[in-house]
DNA sequence: CATTAAGCGAGACGGTACGTCCCGTCTTGTG
DNA sequence: CACAAGACGGGACGTACCGTCTCGCTTAATG
């Protein structure tokens, strides 16, 4: 198997339990499901998990790194189950229609609580302190932007974009939005809302000059 | 602006301490700002405050409610200060420059860490404490995004953007990416980059067709 | 009621809970007999007195210290209810006589396991913690060999004890023995063991010179 | 002196390795003296030994059977180093003067603190955990008691001591005080004090009847 | 204008969780 | 197969705060 994760914790080593680290993100993010996530402890986890303290101690740096190991280790498995297929925005041509699409699918997620309830946790988590605040974009975000750019950039090249504009801030009209909306209970979410969202962002405010 | 103190707690009481009160907020905004918000604890805050633990307990909530009210009386000193003007947008018929105008403003804001610590502090806990969130939002945010629909209403009416257009939605295409810039450094912020937003939420993505 | 023991925990107060004290005393002195001190636990002594752990903290800096106030507290009690007859040892006239009298009813105190269980835990603590034994000294032994001290005096005055004797030294000759039996397991303990060491102690060694 | 080595705990082998039980020794003995015998651990054991701690758990019971067989050692080593005499109490026919002799032999050893340390950490361990107590005294103590009960009875053979004295119980006269004042605190211990308690013990504190 | 009841500072209390230290067991190469 | 290394499940440590609960004391309103 590629890619051996790991990187900040520490001790290093082959002899670590899987058994343990799988039990660990488990447990994990069961009780930021069903508690939330400032009544998940690192005791509460460790209880859960069958597992001594130390061994979370040993591995992760606070339960905040916990979860968002558990949750990284969560979107690997769901891609695996899934196929790899859809790491790209699909193109038809239709810029309109694909990013609706896209966002529609976020919409989606974002209502699945499997998904929202530690994926809100991390981001609350991460305001408050920026070195995982940043690690939180890295990992979390980053990717799926990434996406956007690429499929703007397309659209570019396909003259359905000004060539003047700035990708990576264009993907926020409509991105940010809908991330604030769900972040911070400033609206309700829905399909037709990122549809509308995508609307605007393509066409503007201003009535067309013609 | 009136008078709004006390609130939900309320064991009623004109003699109540405001020497106490005023202490109490001074002593979460400083905590705050030295030591984060999650070391911030209401133990911390009536040390400092050289005050009883129950006299906090009495009044609010939680420490995040203190908070909350420290902020809010903060941003009622700061208003009564500067004297109350601006408490609008300003309409000089050029709507790309009057909102340029208001998010530079707001840049600067979020630069200034009298505002920015206990803003993020709040902001967080509201992501993970649906309540205190829409609290969050009601009393920190919708009076000024409401600003942002007035002003954009008379622009429609101005015809300066489309008269489907609603407005509630559209602010969010330039106030939701700097929000989120801001709180989840997903980027940086800058006078450039807001008047980039104003632009792009203007004029649309796509090509004018002419 | 004099003289109001403390002395060196620290906080102070009258606001203590007199309740949790006894509580904590009892729940001490109980799993000492029932487990023994090594798997005596402060927490498990918190847990069984239903007090908050902190509590024993603040008052006591070890379980070592809880367990000697909680055995002088047992020794103070027990002499309350026998009345505070017999701080004294008896004078008879007959040496001998008097001190076998006492050192049997040590003999059966040293077998009641209420007294003996705790009472071997401090010693085995004091025995490796200087200070701690220093006090247990001077709290649990010199008081009663201060009372063999004075029994010996009277001897001498009498013409019973030689009056070059050091009487501090005097009593270890039989006090000492009984002592290191029980503590060290280094022989058995009976009457007719203690009656033979004041006979030894009091005739010598030596054959009579007549 | 014979071999020794092993005794109870035994997986077999002779493929055990010497370089590590020195080292685990020599560990144990420097922990005690240094940090104390509380302190001492056998994690702390093994990493100065530069020894897995397995080897230590496969070897011994308990951290306290490690320190004893490590205190054996060191008697024998000390032993064979000083060449082997000794092993008895000298008899010149003065049994004041050998006792005091070999007393004060003894008060010099409970002065030195390689001595002292471990020993005194076993006593107190043994204490508390009866097995070991007894096995305290049968390794570490009765050989030497068992000499100055061969003393004692040639003295009652010369007619230096009566002969309806029982040695067992008269030896406690003037070893237990010593050592219950250098176990417990009870008192100074010198050359001055061991001549005089074996004066008191052979001639009794009641005056000579003549 | 005294009385009195609330708010107040202080901080002890029963708890929960923290992050650390060791325990004694186990697993994984190495010589 | 004993060894070093050290991860593991577990238990207790001593600390930090939680939110509740008395204690006097001050102080404003009322009878």
């Amino acid at each position: 198997m590629a890619a051996q994760k790991s990187a900040q914790p520490a001790p290093s080593s082959a002899r670590r339990s899987e058994r343990s680290r799988r039990a660990i993100y488990d447990a994990a993010l069961a009780l930021v499901a069903e508690v939330g996530y400032p009544r998940t402890t690192i005791e509460g986890i460790a209880a859960r998990a069958g597992v001594g303290k130390q061994t979370i101690y040993r591995w992760w740096p606070s339960k905040a790194e916990v979860l968002m190991e558990a949750f990284l280790d969560l979107g690997e498995q769901a891609a695996q189950e899934a196929g790899q297929e859809s790491y790209v925005i699909p193109d038809t041509g239709d810029l309109a229609a694909d990013l609706k699409g896209v966002l529609r699918a976020t919409v989606d997620q974002l209502k699945d609580p499997r998904f929202a309830a530690p994926s809100r946790a991390l981001a609350a988590e991460g305001l408050v302190n920026e070195e995982l605040g940043r690690e939180y974009v890295a990992k979390l975000m980053e990717p799926s932007l990434q996406l956007y750019v690429d499929r703007l950039r397309a659209a570019q090249e396909a003259g359905e974009v000004r060539p003047d504009v700035d990708p990576r801030i264009a993907l926020e009209l409509f991105v940010s939005p809908l991330a604030q909306r769900w972040l911070q209970y400033t609206g309700p979410i829905s399909y037709e809302y990122t549809d509308t969202l995508v609307d605007y962002a393509l066409h503007g405010l201003a009535p067309r000059t013609r």
